[in-house]
DNA sequence: TCTTTAACCTGTTGGC
DNA sequence: TGCCAACAGGTTAAAG
């Protein structure tokens, strides 16, 4: 489900509540949510209870919120969350009846809001909790979207930054590039080269710059990459600013309401119906196991 | 070393 | 109505 605008929409939906909150408790109801976790459910909810969460930070798909040190030698720690295919963080009132596929429940107290409860459900549980030791950036830039600090969770240093990312190198992307025979599309769904982009945007960002999704990274003009850069980046805003994209109430933000971005989609999901920019009807084929989606007139393999 | 496949899960939808 | 195959926004260990 989620791609970098909906795991935005979470972050900053989530950020002005558990800025500042004490962990009153938390509760685990499944331990299959905290498989990126070392350690068990007991001591993830002792770990947590009495912490301070400093804030919600991103980078591509991965959520974290840094936890205050208990004391000044020790190493900075986060819980680190990841929505997977369905995973959704809830904000609730406390007490609030449990979710359908409520795997965690962090009970927190704001000084500001009160009391609350951040709900993580997930229906197929390829979603996670972890708590994770943060580690510097190597280049010392913050270590992404929401807080200053340049750490990352050490499970989310190998994630490269997203294209929203003010440290994201576009010469390094274009290397990276350069060096793939792999499909232009696995390139985009591979979260070490460019993170943040899934199956939805890669379709419809590959549609705008007008690319096969099958066409060889390395096959690439300069000028071609550069034009996908431009459509990624614009495909991602314009998907965030209009709340993300649902097709169902699997993507929510964290008050349970869907976004609109799915009204804009031009290619993905859109098989047989006509191309907006030339009338020719999508075509839907499988690839690595998923299925594309693009105009085979406007998008030409090169 | 790099690349591709298979597996992890639950639920919904569409064809027969 | 029921059954079953196909499919769904992702990541990663294992195999190639």
């Amino acid at each position: 489900m989620p791609e970098l605008p909906e795991v935005e929409v979470v972050r900053a939906g989530l950020a002005p509540a558990v800025t500042g909150a004490t962990v009153l408790g938390a509760t685990v109801l499944d331990e299959r949510a905290l498989t990126r976790h070392t350690g068990d459910a007991a001591g993830f909810e002792a770990t947590l209870t009495g912490r301070v969460i400093e804030g919600a930070a991103r980078r591509g798909k991965f959520l974290w919120l840094p936890l205050a040190s208990l004391a000044a030698d020790e190493s900075r720690e986060a819980v680190v969350a990841h929505l997977g295919m369905s995973g959704q963080l809830l904000l609730r009132t406390p007490g609030a009846a449990t979710e359908r596929h409520e795997r965690v429940r962090l009970d927190i107290a704001h000084p500001v809001h009160g009391e609350l409860a951040v709900v993580f459900a997930d229906q197929r549980t390829f979603g996670s909790l972890a708590i994770d030791d943060l580690v510097p950036t190597p280049d010392g830039a913050a270590g992404g979207y929401g807080l200053a600090a340049a750490s990352v969770p050490s499970q989310v240093t190998h994630i490269a930054r997203d294209p929203l990312d003010p440290a994201f190198s576009d010469a390094a992307f274009r290397r990276a590039l350069a060096r793939k025979d792999s499909a232009i599309k696995r390139v985009l769904l591979d979260q070490t080269v460019i993170s943040g982009v899934g199956n939805i945007y890669a379709d419809e960002s590959l549609w705008a710059a007008r690319i096969h999704p099958e066409t060889p990274a390395r096959a690439l003009t300069t000028r071609a990459v550069n034009r996908l850069l431009v459509e990624v980046r614009h495909v991602l805003e314009k998907a965030l600013a209009e709340g993300g994209t649902s097709f169902d109430a699997q993507y929510v933000n964290v008050n349970g309401q869907a976004g609109y971005f799915a009204h804009s989609l031009n290619a993905y999901g859109r098989t047989g119906e006509p191309c907006p920019r030339c009338g020719r009807p999508i075509v839907r084929v499988s690839f690595t196991n998923r299925s594309s989606h693009f105009c085979p007139k406007c998008q030409r393999r090169a």
